[in-house]
DNA sequence: AATCCCAACTTGTATATACAGGTTGGGATT
DNA sequence: AATCCCAACCTGTATATACAAGTTGGGATT
């Protein structure tokens, strides 16, 4: 396993912004600070923050500092906008339930990808869960990851029940671009149920190919969406 | 203006890139070469080569090189997907009818976007599409633009019918985000009528906020979608 | 009390240097 | 002629240092 001062730099600072030991726009300590107490030069510091600002971590400010930042990266791959308050990131209260998983399984034979021989060869990760806003179930989603070189990752829990957190904290990997494609469909028995809305009401579906650090691994997901009274925002750039 | 030696080598070698002197897979000069060259320290020339690599110009390889790429970073605002076949992106044949506009009217009261009050001061360009794929009606597009400072836009016709090589062309405006939010709703009799579906069936509906080169200026769009048999496709980095 | 200003912070740019480690073409060996 | 191997290249990591330039809080001035 190849160790570098800046890689083990990045790695802390990203638990700790994780764990919320710092929390949303809190500063860093200084380069200066960060260099003398890991026994760094400044030039080693400056690389751990550069490639935590290219992952969203941080955002650098001239004269000011590092300033923790959470919501952006993120924002782009999945946010729920309220109906009347689009601007407001009020205190909407999230919440996660894992009705299945994660679990090791086979693929099944008509994924809605086309999947590449090493895909298909290790096991699958599947995981099934619905996501509340406000108590409110608003999202179902079913996800799957190809197993190669995910040690133990059906056995440990999921940090901060995030599946991205626990990809980039235990695992070192980062999401780097998506894919989708989007239809508007007719809830069924199931979707209904789950998503508490009618028989035929429009659901808002996407099936999603996360590429990551790790070229050759993607996460893929299938989700559904009841946009009764939140739409789903994205944003590019 | 600020000039700074990494930048002037990273727009040198940019212009060299786009304009020829360095192809598709070629190698560019090692970074020992630049720096003699161009009178600086190999970390400045690191500097400027690592944005190059950010902005996907070059592909950087150890022992190797630097790579130039030309392909890569364009990002899909729009594009659907047939169902059965995703990826060959065959001859579906795509066509846009104007249903009115560009026309210069007032913004309406509750526009679905916040607006600046330089936007609110100058006029609303307005343009009504419905974009076909093999003859069926499958995109309804509202689309609005602040007339500020583009001369004659509503008195001469579209590049290409496209409303975004439009402004490229004669304006010299990249669109360089996009930020959306977009729900399933049901085809009332107008989107049903237009969108040759049933009344009740899923319709996908989408705000748009476009932010283009030039300061201040964004494109509004608000879109709507018959998905049955093609999904908007999109693609994030 | 309100204002101004600067010292002490911060990050940004740049130089000079060293060694580690991946890539490759050509000469020596087989 | 085919193989092997290494020297000479390449980029990656790391140290030590200097000055430029943006930000901010508190003391001196008004």
């Amino acid at each position: 396993m190849e160790t570098f001062k800046y890689k083990e730099l990045q790695h802390l600072l990203k638990s700790q912004i994780i764990k919320g030991v710092y929390k949303e726009g809190d500063l860093l300590p200084s380069e200066n600070v960060l260099s003398s107490e890991h026994d760094m030069t400044r030039t080693t510091v400056r690389q751990a923050l550069q490639k935590m600002e290219d992952d969203g971590y941080i955002i650098k400010r001239k004269g000011k500092g590092s300033i923790v930042n959470l919501k952006k990266k993120r924002l782009g791959l999945l946010s729920f906008k309220g109906f009347s308050e689009v601007i407001s990131h009020t205190d909407d209260k999230v919440n996660n339930q894992i009705l299945e998983g994660p679990v090791l399984q086979n693929w099944s034979y008509d994924f809605f990808y086309p999947l590449s021989e090493a895909e298909l060869e290790a096991d699958c990760i599947f995981l099934h869960r619905l996501r509340f806003i406000n108590q409110s179930p608003i999202m179902l989603e079913y996800t799957y990851i190809p197993n190669t070189d995910l040690p133990k990752f059906t056995e440990t829990k999921l940090v901060s029940d995030s599946l991205f957190a626990t990809l980039a904290l235990n695992y070192d990997i980062e999401i780097m671009s998506m894919d989708q494609e989007v239809r508007a469909i007719k809830a069924d028995a199931g979707l209904a149920a789950y998503l508490k809305t009618g028989l035929g009401e429009p659901i808002l579906h996407a099936y999603r190919k996360y590429g990551t650090s790790r070229k050759d691994l993607f996460v893929y997901s299938s989700l559904f969406f009841n946009t009764e009274s939140y739409a789903i925002g994205s944003y590019f750039q």
